[in-house]
DNA sequence: AGGATATGATCCC
DNA sequence: TGGGATCCCTATCC
């Protein structure tokens, strides 16, 4: 029984056409479903005109100013001009929920010619050309002899769950877009999730309604970590603004560990080279050591306790992000870091100098005495992440479509063992996608991710979460609900329950696994039949137990409870939603 | 309602 | 080495 709640986003400062918005967002049907933005109709596919082409030129000379113009394709039209590539005969572009490429152009999926991605082997079998792992080949007595040793005698991954749906959902609990989620360390029903503009939300997904938005940082938040040191309390969170800044779930107490630009914006002197940002980082639980990369390839040690950087590092290329940071969960010496240098790299913390300027001309060429290995890729790493219960195994999401897997840190020399081709290289306006184990399967085998290019599903075009066997490229199961039409950059699987959290847009959803009997209501089977928003509105209503609206705006009370059999909804239960200051 | 635009990697000149 | 154009899947602002 999927809940959903509207949570309007914090209190931005003091600013007056909160007002107008609320009044909209408090109008019926529309706010609840909160999907009224998501059309990628066909009318609306604008496109980019190329420059003139040799040969168009004669056809359309007298067309007029050429600018940009609506694309809109339409089956059996006569004269069609390709907007990709300009040339006649042909068209690109979304017809229904379909998208056609242009057939003149790469595959979108793989990369590869000769072939569009409707008709891309990987799209058709996701495990084409994925090499099985040795722990699940079947070949050889000694073959099986290993996977038993290594893969607690299990061949088959099993089969997660036989479907997903969402289960509840806070529609735009934040103001801007969802960078990141992190799951609390004890608390089984609590997740945090940052934005872009350095708002952290604290949401439980098992009541629903109950949330809690801090205004912790100036700019997006990139990671959020929790110390689990103490009470489970402290979190930290590493923003583009340049600050590291450990804050206390409960209460929103802050303190800064970090600031990389202590003076601040200064006019005529800052600027995007010089300001310091931080992406990727970490936690060093036993060394109560925090590990944050930044813009310009540096990678910087604090201790939380005392406000004060231990040590900087230029593990990566000057002037490339450090994406991603990763402490090997089984040996808190070593730290797997991800690039836009194009490298992952894995990297001995014991060899440090503490001092960047020392190491930095070393790291360009690859060769500092902190660096286990440096794993080449063909484009920027978003993320790169040990497996989360023995750190053997090396997984990394490139936006060149590729997720790379090496099944032992020890063959970090070699290529990947494993090149899964998968859908997120995404354009612009979106998170990075970043590929997550499921901490939960002893095989660290399970994978989690957004895809970006959208499917088909019944008219509707949605894009799914997948979920992926890392041992050998085959996709399991793909998330989807009508009611999701946006892509989901940020996916996260639970570490102890069967939920996964997905952050799309401004909002949240958690999914759970279909119980035998409960059926699909609400999913992509019922809303097949319906194409407009209206009846897939319905199917949502019909599927439902309650709808719960949520609107934090409106101080304390403001818990409309809207559409019959609502009576589940939590009565007048105040949620703590005013935000800090500032 | 619809255009501008923020935004980021990359490629090309 | 730098500016400008480009990109399938946004979302907000005006």
């Amino acid at each position: 029984m999927p809940r959903w709640v509207v949570a309007r986003p914090a209190a931005d400062d003091e600013e007056e056409e909160e007002q107008e918005s609320s009044e909209e967002e408090s109008d019926g049907d529309e706010a609840v479903i909160g999907f009224e933005e998501g059309g990628h109709g066909i009318a609306e596919q604008a496109g980019e005109e190329e420059e003139a082409q040799e040969a168009e030129q004669q056809e359309e000379a007298q067309a007029g100013p050429r600018k940009k113009q609506k694309i809109s394709v339409k089956l059996g039209q006569r004269s069609l001009v390709c907007h990709v590539c300009g040339k006649p005969g042909h068209n690109a572009g979304f017809v229904g929920s379909v998208y056609l490429d242009c057939p003149n152009r790469p595959c979108y999926l793989c990369k590869r010619s000769g072939h569009t991605t409707m008709t891309c082997p990987y799209r058709i079998a996701p495990e084409h050309g994925c090499v099985q792992a040795s722990s699940v080949s079947s070949d050889g007595v000694l073959g099986l002899v290993r996977k038993r040793e290594q893969d607690g005698r299990k061949r088959e991954l099993p089969m997660p769950h036989a479907g997903w749906q969402v289960d509840a959902a806070v529609l735009k609990l934040h103001s801007r877009r969802c960078t990141c989620l992190e799951f609390h360390p004890s608390k089984d029903n609590i997740v945090l999730s940052g934005d872009k503009k350095g708002q952290v939300a604290i949401w439980d997904f098992d009541k629903v309604y109950e949330r809690t938005v801090y205004n912790l940082q100036r700019a997006l938040c990139n990671n959020l970590r929790f110390l689990h040191s103490g009470d489970g309390m402290s979190c930290c969170s590493a923003s583009s603004d340049g600050t590291l800044k450990v804050f206390d779930i409960e209460t929103g107490f802050d303190s800064e560990v970090m600031n990389l630009n202590p003076e601040g914006w200064i006019d005529g002197v800052s600027n995007e080279r010089n300001w310091g940002m931080f992406y990727g980082m970490d936690v060093c639980t036993h060394k109560g050591l925090v590990i944050a990369g930044d813009s310009k390839g540096l990678v910087h040690f604090a201790d939380p306790r005392e406000p004060k950087t231990l040590g900087s590092e230029q593990l990566h290329k000057k002037g490339n992000k450090v994406t991603s940071v990763h402490v090997n969960p089984a040996d808190e010496n070593v730290v797997l870091t991800g690039s836009n240098d194009w490298t992952a790299r894995m990297s001995d913390i014991r060899c440090l100098s503490g001092s960047a300027a020392s190491t930095s001309a070393s790291a360009s060429t690859g060769t500092s005495p902190v660096q286990l290995a440096s794993l080449a890729h063909k484009a920027v790493v978003n993320a790169a992440y040990f497996s989360p219960i023995t750190g053997g195994k090396i997984m990394t999401t490139c936006i060149d479509n590729r997720l790379r897997i090496w099944d032992s840190v020890y063959s970090t020399d070699r290529d990947p063992d494993r090149e899964i081709v998968h859908s997120h290289d995404f354009n612009r306006y979106l998170t990075p996608f970043r590929a997550e184990w499921d901490p939960k399967d002893p095989n660290e085998r399970l994978l989690v991710i957004g895809r970006y290019i959208s499917e088909d599903f019944g008219g509707v075009a949605l894009h799914p979460v997948d979920l992926m066997d890392a041992s050998t490229g085959q996709l399991l199961q793909q998330l989807k609900d009508p009611n999701l039409t946006t892509i989901c950059p940020v996916n996260k699987p639970h570490p102890r329950l069967d939920v996964i959290i997905s952050g799309s847009s401004r909002s949240l959803y958690a999914w759970r696994p279909i119980t035998p009997g409960e059926g699909e209501e609400g999913t992509a089977s019922k809303a097949s039949s319906s194409k407009s928003d209206a009846t897939t509105t319905e199917v949502l209503l019909q599927g439902s137990a309650h709808f719960v609206f949520y609107d934090a705006e409106d101080g304390a009370d403001e818990k409309k409870k809207r559409k019959a059999g609502a009576g589940a909804g939590p009565g007048g239960k105040d949620a703590k939603g005013k935000g800090k200051k500032k």
